[in-house]
DNA sequence: TCCCCTTCCGAACGATCGTTAGCCTCCGGA
DNA sequence: TCCGGAGGCTAACGATCGTTCGGAAGGGGA
């Protein structure tokens, strides 16, 4: 893939998580290259081709990252190492995660549904490592895993909300392992 | 308010959070009325006047329903009502709580601010509640509150995603704050 | 030297965008 | 009975949308 093609993906990207898919035009896309809109086509063959790569490589990240962790070990460590793994892409491929969380939903057709399957995919393995948690008994027997996967699930799909580049993410996901793990009350008030 | 001009407000609403702003067209609103997509110019001055009227009303909704939670008595059982105010008016208001957490940043020029003033104050309603049962020792005193309502915030954020109108918001809530207050670890293996 | 490939230009396309205008109809109150 | 206002219609506005097209510049390989 030629360099301008990237360039252009890269520019798209953070269009479309400043200022949203619909909110941004060719023409914005083709300024930020410095360029005639009617160049860009050079590159691709429509506007929904940008989104779709974007969210698709979105889904690769994330993925990548979640198949670092071990699928062995202690399931605190690895969900810790998860937590950790989300946050980095987050923070690191801002834009990306911007797009791959709140836009992918303009995509349409058999692209919509191919990229649902593999959001779904990824939160399913979130999900799994609790249950295997609870199961295992190194979470208490009577943890409620779905709500627990929820809790993740929403503080992961939020976090570009609110992180932003510089962020010591790794430290962040152990505060939030640290606090779902032993809670806010802790032993001192039982 | 005439019945037209709300009935008006609760179609661009439900469009807006289906479409999205920008992807929703004032023939979309105009369709969903069953009338030329000029006759709305007798109800509104501009489509950026729905926005920002949905967007508002949100503000308003969230804020009153967090009124209702007392400021005083166990911390722990006020973020629990915080909690259920919050997740009823995502399920009852589905398509205001959307657009008052994602589509909001459409806003444009001082209704913008306005609204990023009023949205901060209410998470910052929420943050006191850590950082006050953290004070008084209801929450372990080493408790890292802004994590802890960090989380708690990406659940209530997040929850336009994944509730829907019939949920029994109350159960959910309790359960999120159980987990929270008690560790997914549990006394059992400590 | 020639040729191809990438990249861009400039201009234009039809479609759709949000908005305005003038006019009409209907209905409730004076 | 008349009047006024609310609500809707049709038609059109200029702007912008995403996309197409023919041509041309430029550089690297043969």
């Amino acid at each position: 893939m030629s360099t301008r093609k990237s360039e252009l993906t890269r520019a798209a990207a953070r269009l479309f998580a400043e200022k949203g898919y619909h909110g941004t035009s060719v023409g914005d896309l083709a300024d930020a290259l410095g360029v005639q809109k009617g160049s860009l086509y050079s590159h691709i063959e429509a506007k929904a081709d940008l989104l779709w790569e974007i969210a698709w490589e979105g889904a690769e990240t994330f993925h990548a990252a979640l198949d670092a962790v071990p699928d062995e070990g202690p399931v605190v460590e690895r969900i810790r190492e998860a937590l950790r793994a989300h946050l980095r892409v987050v923070a690191e491929q801002l834009d990306i995660a911007t797009v791959f969380v709140r836009e992918w939903r303009y995509l349409e057709g058999e692209r919509r549904e191919r990229f649902v399957t593999e959001r779904r995919r990824y939160e399913e393995r979130f999900r799994a490592l609790f249950k295997e948690g609870r199961e295992l008994g190194e979470l208490r027997t009577d943890l409620d895993d779905a709500t627990a996967a929820l809790l993740v699930l929403s503080a992961a799909n939020w976090a570009y909300t609110w992180l932003w580049p510089g962020s010591n993410t790794d430290d962040l996901a152990d505060r939030f392992t640290a606090l779902l793990v032993d809670g806010m009350r802790g032993y001192a008030s039982w």
